[in-house]
DNA sequence: CGGCACTTTGAGATTATTCAAGATAGGTGG
DNA sequence: CCACCTATCTTGAATAATCTCAAAGTGCCG
């Protein structure tokens, strides 16, 4: 979804059709009915940054915060540093997912963003944005949305306690996640290190290690390093303790 | 920071000042130097709930989302219900902190939040709060902002793993919030039973009580039913992991 | 003065962590 | 191509933390 130069503006606009089928930035055009005219205005602020690899920082915790990221290939992982110098890792960031929400109230980013494997993002300047929200109808709305679809996200995490709840819960996310992008629901590809993942969940790694060696010996999973089928989802799920979905 | 009738409208403005002066709704209009005219239309729009008492709702889980809303007094809690019937208590929200921020995206509440004593809520219904941010300019880039500020609010919890280091987050947060609100950071009473901060923790009730007799014996706080005086919070301080603030 | 909800305390069971050691895969240089 | 090296991952045993179950203490309200 990189900013044209003019010309051939319908191949873009193909081309920016494909790519963004399955991103979160599409929510701020598409469903809302924009017109041609729109959407161009818009994509024309969106650019794509450059390869990154393992390792390597979207942006750093304290830089200032200047965009919008779409995930547009890869994974990364969001973290601070705590007071002991620990890593603690907040979240892991699939394709079509946005990173960097969080920094429009203090202008700064509060966490950092690396990457876990070759990746790459989309960027949508923020004070871009931000006038053309001013602009276009809905455009305004749509931004809260995601926003608020954000804070939302945050809730089911915090119901479970045990090693196995969150096991099976980050399981269950991480295939759902996928599947709304269009990836297997089944087989999923850790991209992070056991380490992350029990950062994350907040356990040690070897109680990760012995979870999902648990989960396998009862035949809901099959694990083959960071290779896991999801073999009986069903006993996952009734696992995890989360919000039953229904009105109280 | 209720709606007039219209005259004496001078003297409305100084109630609202007075009222509203330590609320968060207040970001939506005072920071970003709306005028005059623009502030009227603003307060037009908000209304202030009737009187709710323990146990009461401001709204339920599925509710369809008409409003944001900020306490006025007294404290609520969210929280929604798992799929074992259980409470799972989500947060506390003090006066002048907003509440239902996370029912923008589907136009439904995601959580339940109820009165834990005399309470009363200041409603800001959204449909014509959004129209208002696309006439006035400022409005909506505020709304964000404090969209955004609800996304980061969450993170810094994540870190605490120990029942010590969440009872000790959990005094100091509150300690914070009400200080910004103008209370004393250091005599809390709490609103809630300890099941629902050991709920909201993720720990059994009598850990609670057994933590908070441990920090009493440290001579860290004074416990007294739910009176708290935090007597060392450097102490407290030291206890959690917490974000170290700095940059990266 | 009960009754009732909330809170505290104790003892044993459960769960997860820590410490320590071994296993495995991927990459590197010979 | 193979041996080695390092990261990562797994496994085991002992330790520590938290939970569960049970009971007793406390204050509040009618």
């Amino acid at each position: 979804m990189s900013s044209a130069t003019g010309q051939a503006r319908e191949l873009d606009l193909r081309e920016l059709k494909r790519v963004c089928s399955n991103c979160s930035l599409k929510e701020l055009c598409v469903p809302m009915g924009l017109n041609r005219g729109e959407v161009e205005r818009l994509d024309k602020v969106v650019e794509a940054s450059r390869s990154l690899h393992n390792g390597d920082h979207l942006f750093r915790k304290g830089d200032p915060m200047r965009s919008i990221y779409a995930v547009r290939s890869g994974t990364f992982k969001s973290y601070v540093i705590n007071r002991d110098g620990e890593e603690q890792v907040i979240g892991f960031h699939l394709p079509g997912e946005l990173v960097g929400l969080d920094a429009i109230h203090p202008d700064h980013h509060q966490c950092s963003v690396m990457a876990l494997d070759t990746a790459s993002a989309c960027i949508m300047p923020f004070s871009q944005l931000s006038e053309l929200a001013a602009s276009i109808p809905g455009l305004q709305r749509q931004i809260m949305r995601l926003l608020s679809k954000e804070i939302s996200s945050m809730v089911p995490r915090a119901a479970d306690t045990t090693a196995e709840e969150r096991m099976s819960g980050f399981l269950l996310d991480l295939s759902r996640r996928l599947g709304e992008r269009g990836y297997s629901t089944s087989d999923l590809r850790l991209s992070m290190p056991r380490k992350d993942v029990a950062n994350y969940l907040r356990l040690a790694t070897e109680t990760v290690s012995r979870v999902l060696r648990r989960f396998q010996d009862e035949g809901w999973i099959e694990v083959d390093r960071r290779d896991i089928r999801i073999v009986d989802s069903t006993a996952l799920k009734s696992m995890v303790k989360g919000d039953d979905g229904e009105a109280q």
